[in-house]
RNA sequence: GCCCCCAUAGCUCAAUGGAUAGAGCAGCGCUCUUCUAAGGCGAGGAUCUGGGUUCGACUCCUAGUGGGGGCACCA
């Protein structure tokens, strides 16, 4: 048992022995001020008035009740009437050796639950869109949260493989001339079909004809389509990789919409209705807007094939239990009407968690142009501008494979921009400031994680043995790092990897100051200590990049 | 027109209804013969407006103002 848990059970009796009627959570938390110990309860604030007693008189009330507490060797009352918890050094010590463990982190929270998570989700045949790249990042990280906390995760990815997008690029590989197994033609082929439909005129009533023959299974087209597709997806896979992504799962939208369809029509009367010749879910029923799920001319459309998506995904994971879309804000309403459609048509999605996770737009800050894809930033050309920039650090550094590093240093500097905010939120990225590798980044963090190897490795050379110290006086570092497991616990249930983000920035910043001050490796007795401190540190801040799916190389 | 989201320092972001609202960037002054300067130290700078709830409000409610998104056969 942690000295958290023994403190929530101490503070349970307290109020208990005082008589005190409290709701079920005992609230603890860690106060944002270090020099206000580790462990903070505001009870005496909020039980106060039920006593009709001043809030620091029932707060003397309570530490008398509290008597001594395993692992606490302070508590003090401050403020208002704060009652704040100082761990012991002894207590700490434990925890620095427990946070040397590579599991420093795990919990099991979710033990038991399965999480299908679908995220990325791209339009075949064009290149990856920034929305994608957002959606990948923030859904990576949150698989990364669940597993973490034991719950069984498994990532899936569904990409649209037909419809308007793809009918450009077919149209455009047979006006070009295109091979359809080379990525770059397949760009060029999709930008002429995007252009030519944006025109109007027989090139769009072309496209609108091919998609519609396209759906209706014509052989020579699909051939065309397929090739687009594998050579599509295969690029796709590569971003992916480099990003740190597989799926475990790929679900096509052609696929999704046969079978949601079908579940739409035979449900026509219940959950849907006719309307002036489209199958639509009245959603004003359910306080929200009525959507079509097929046609007038019979297709699913996105709803329709969202049911179809859920039907294939629940039936191939039968043993799910929480189940997330991740896709930009803008579908937020969309989601809704889906969700609300879900619920009424599969009985067992009601006991179990259905959710939309909505990601930000985003938009460059003003006059940052990307010079690769003309005016279009892509997802792609992101991360190959930052890898470019990335590159001429890298020369400086000690890694033996720069460009290898150039690219860790990329895929740390664009997740960082995503996952240092709330999700939901929209993303100004600023291209020079992504750029610049400094400050509150996420090379900051991997730099500090390859100090602190650097300094192990040293340790290793010279002897000196990592050893925690029980009788070392606690400092922040070693007060930080003991936070970590909460600070996962709390990202997970929150579903928010910038909880994650903004606690390895301070733990970071307290070390990288501790290090300016202190030396570690001084052949002094405390040295062991140390050490054990900066190895604490270094699995910390490399399970804290894990968890946002950033690699931590151990040399910069 | 209706519905949803957002508003914190010059800029980009934090803050579990709690304590002196935290970082970074930009600008200013320091700091590498010492374990990694992609680092560290110092000073300056902020809760959109009006009411309300609360022992306590950046946070909750309400009325505004400003910005973004969505609202029938696109995804």
């Amino acid at each position: 048992m942690h000295a958290r848990e023994h403190i929530k059970k101490a503070l349970a009796d307290a109020l208990g022995t005082l008589g005190i009627a409290r709701g079920d959570a005992i609230l603890l938390e860690h106060p944002a001020e270090l020099s206000h110990g580790d462990y903070a309860t505001g009870a005496a604030l909020q039980y106060a008035k039920q006593t009709g007693l001043a809030p620091r008189e029932l707060a003397e009330k309570i530490v008398a009740a509290l008597g001594t507490v395993e692992g606490v060797a302070k508590t003090e009352i401050a403020g208002p009437g704060f009652i704040n918890f100082h761990l012991s050094s002894a207590a700490l010590a434990e925890t620095l050796q427990a946070a040397r463990d590579e599991q420093w982190g795990r919990s099991k929270l979710y033990e038991g639950e399965h999480v299908l998570l679908e995220y990325t989700s791209p339009n075949l045949f064009k290149p990856l869109h920034v929305g994608n790249l957002v959606g990948n990042i923030v859904g990576e990280s949150l698989a990364r949260l669940f597993d973490f906390s034991a719950a069984q995760v498994t990532r899936i990815n569904y990409p649209s493989d037909i419809g308007l997008t793809v009918a450009k690029g077919v149209w455009g590989i047979q006006k070009t001339g295109a091979d359809p197994s080379d990525i770059h033609a397949l760009g060029e082929a999709y930008r002429a079909g995007n252009q030519a439909y944006e025109e109007g005129g027989d090139a769009k009533k072309e496209i609108d004809d091919l998609n519609r023959r396209i759906y209706e299974g014509d052989a020579e087209l699909n051939a065309v389509r397929e090739a687009g597709v594998k050579t599509s997806l295969a690029h796709l896979n590569a971003i992916c990789k480099q990003l740190g992504t597989s799926f475990d799962f790929e679900l096509f939208e052609s696929e999704a919409g046969k079978v949601g369809a079908e579940i739409v029509r035979n449900k026509i009367g219940e959950v849907f209705e006719e309307s002036q010749g489209a199958v639509v879910f009245p959603g004003e029923k359910h306080g929200l807007h009525t959507r079509v799920f097929l046609n007038s001319a019979g297709w699913p459309t996105y709803e329709a094939k969202d049911i179809g998506n859920f039907k294939l995904k629940t039936g191939r994971y039968k043993s799910w239990t929480q189940y997330f879309v991740v896709t930009g804000a803008e579908q937020k309403e969309y989601f809704k009407v889906v969700i609300a459609a879900i619920r009424m048509l599969f009985p067992e999605a009601q006991q179990k968690i259905v959710a939309h996770v909505a990601t930000g737009f985003l938009t460059p800050t003003t006059g940052k142009m990307s010079s690769r894809a003309g005016n279009v930033i892509t997802g792609e050309s992101i991360l190959a501008d930052l890898g470019e920039a990335a590159k001429e650090r890298a020369k400086e550094s000690r890694a033996d494979d720069t460009d290898a590093l150039a690219q860790q240093v990329a895929v740390a500097a664009i997740k960082y921009q995503i996952l240092k905010q709330a999700a939901g939120k929209d993303i100004i990225f600023d291209r020079e400031r992504a750029l610049s590798l400094e400050g509150d980044s996420g090379p900051y963090l991997q730099y500090s994680h390859a100090r602190t190897s650097a300094i192990l490795e040293k340790a290793a050379e010279q002897g000196v043995t990592p050893k925690a110290d029980a009788a070392a006086e606690p400092n922040d570092v070693a007060r930080l790092v003991s936070r970590f497991p909460d600070i996962v616990e709390r990202a997970a249930q929150m579903r928010e990897p910038h909880i994650v983000t903004t606690y390895l920035v301070q733990l970071a910043g307290a070390f990288n100051s501790y290090y300016a001050q202190v030396h570690i490796l001084d052949g002094s007795t405390s040295s062991p200590h140390k050490v054990a401190l900066t190895d604490a540190v270094r699995q910390t801040l490399k399970n804290g990049l894990y968890l946002l799916g950033i690699p931590a190389p151990t040399l910069m």
